[in-house]
DNA sequence: AAATCGGGGCA
DNA sequence: TGCCCAGATTT
C-alpha cells in the first residue's frame, strides 16, 4: 500500500511537468482574492461554462474591495445564466466580511478562510494551497474518482463514511512541501486522463498499479448512492403590462432561484390550458376583476434542473388600467435589462414571441 | 444523513 | 435520458 502511494505521487508528478498542457486564466494565479473567485465560479461547474464569467467578474471587480462595495443587484446581474445563485449571495457577503473584518486583505489561514460564506472543505482547501501553498489536500470530484479507481475503493463517495475514508487518504498522499502543484495536478489529471467516460486509460501513467484498471472496475468507480427523484413543475407566467410598464417581483421563497425576478407567476400541478387559467381563481386572486386583452400566448418551454423538471407557458395580457397585484411591482420594461432572471426566462425574451429584442 | 440548489455538455 | 461538473448549505 505504501508503494502503491509512493507510486501514485510520483507518477502524478511526473505527468504533470511532462504531460499536463491543461491551460486556465487562473492557474498559477497567486492573487487570493482571484483564487477564491475561480473557486466559487466553478463549484459544480465545468471549467469551459465558469471561465467567461470568472474574465467578466475580475474586468468588473478587479479586487475584493471592488466586489465588497459593487451594488447586489449588478452582481447578480452579472452571474445570470450561471445557476446555483446562492454561491453568488455568499460571494458577495464573504467579499463584504473581508472588507469589514480584515480590510480587504484576504485571510491567509485555513480556519479564517473556511469560516468565509460559501467556501467548504474543498474551496478552503483550495484557497489554502493554492495562494498559501499551506498543506491542505484538496477533495473534488476529479479526486473522488482518481483515488477510488486506482486504490480501487468502492466506499460511496456520497456518503459521510466515504467523504471521510477520501479525505484522509487525500491528506496522505499529499506532499506537504508542495500542496499547490500537487493539488493542481491531481485535479488537472482527473480532467484530462481520468475522465468520467472514456478515460485515457491506454496512454495513463500510473496504469501499472491502477486497481480499477487491472480489475475492470473503470466504469464501475467511483460509487455513488444517492438516485435522486426529479419533480415535474408547470409555471404558467402572466406577463402583465400596463402601457411601458410589466409586473415583476423577486423570488425570495425557499425555492428555486432565490434573488432572481419573474412575471406574474401560477404554479399549476399539470399543463394548464390558458383560458381556464385565466378564468382560474389563482387568476382572479391576482387581478380581481381587472379588465385586459390577451395579446400573446407562447409554446411550452422546458429546463430540466437537476431536481425538477420546469415547464414555463408565458401569456402577454395588456391592463387597461394599473391594478394592485400584492408581491409584484409595475416596473419600466426598458430598465429589465438591469435585473437576474432564470434562464427560462430569458431565453423566452430572447425568442420571437419574446416581449423584449 | 438526506435533500436542495442551475445550467450545460456528452454518450 | 442519465451522469457529471474545481460543492455548500439547510433540514
Amino acid at each position: 500500500m505504501r508503494a502503491a502511494r509512493l507510486f501514485f505521487t510520483e507518477k502524478l508528478l511526473d505527468w504533470n511537468l511532462e504531460m499536463n498542457n491543461r491551460s486556465m486564466p487562473w492557474k498559477g494565479e497567486k492573487d487570493p482574492y482571484r483564487i477564491w473567485l475561480s473557486e466559487i465560479i466553478l463549484q459544480q461547474t465545468r471549467v469551459e461554462q465558469g471561465w467567461p464569467y470568472y474574465e467578466r467578474f475580475i474586468a468588473n471587480y478587479p479586487t475584493v474591495s471592488d466586489l465588497a462595495a459593487a451594488n447586489e443587484e449588478e452582481v447578480f446581474r452579472l452571474w445570470q445564466g450561471l445557476g446555483y445563485y446562492a454561491r453568488c449571495k455568499n460571494m458577495l457577503a464573504a467579499a463584504r466580511e473581508i472588507q469589514q473584518t480584515y480590510h480587504g486583505q484576504f485571510p491567509n489561514t485555513h480556519d479564517q478562510i473556511k469560516a468565509l460564506k460559501g467556501i467548504g472543505p474543498y474551496t478552503a482547501a483550495a484557497i489554502a494551497s493554492f495562494a498559501f501553498n499551506l498543506p491542505h489536500a484538496v477533495l473534488d470530484g476529479n479526486v473522488f474518482r482518481v483515488l477510488s479507481r486506482f486504490f480501487g475503493i468502492d466506499t460511496p463517495i456520497d456518503s459521510t463514511a466515504g467523504k471521510k475514508e477520501f479525505a484522509e487518504l487525500a491528506q496522505e498522499l499529499l506532499p506537504k512541501d508542495n500542496a499547490a502543484t500537487y493539488n493542481q495536478a491531481l485535479m488537472d489529471f482527473g480532467a484530462v486522463v481520468c475522465k468520467p467516460q472514456r478515460p485515457e486509460c491506454s496512454s495513463c501513467p500510473l496504469q501499472k498499479k491502477c486497481v480499477a484498471y487491472h480489475q475492470q472496475l473503470i466504469s464501475l468507480l467511483p460509487v455513488k448512492t444517492k438516485k435522486l427523484q426529479i419533480k415535474k413543475r408547470y409555471f404558467n407566467y402572466i406577463i402583465a403590462s400596463w402601457k411601458d410598464k410589466v409586473y415583476i417581483r423577486k423570488r425570495t421563497a425557499d425555492d428555486i432561484w432565490q434573488n432572481l425576478h419573474e412575471f406574474v407567476l401560477i404554479e399549476s400541478k399539470e399543463a394548464a390550458d390558458s383560458t381556464q387559467l385565466l378564468s382560474g381563481t389563482d387568476f382572479k386572486e391576482l387581478f380581481g376583476t381587472t379588465v385586459y386583452e390577451i395579446t400573446r400566448i407562447s409554446k411550452q418551454f422546458k429546463q430540466q434542473l437537476t431536481h425538477q423538471t420546469i415547464h414555463s407557458q408565458f401569456i402577454n395580457i395588456e391592463l387597461a388600467q394599473p391594478t394592485d397585484i400584492p408581491g409584484y411591482q409595475l416596473t419600466p420594461t426598458d430598465t429589465l435589462d438591469n435585473l437576474a432572471f432564470p434562464k427560462t426566462i430569458t431565453t423566452f425574451l430572447q425568442s420571437k414571441t419574446g416581449l423584449l429584442l
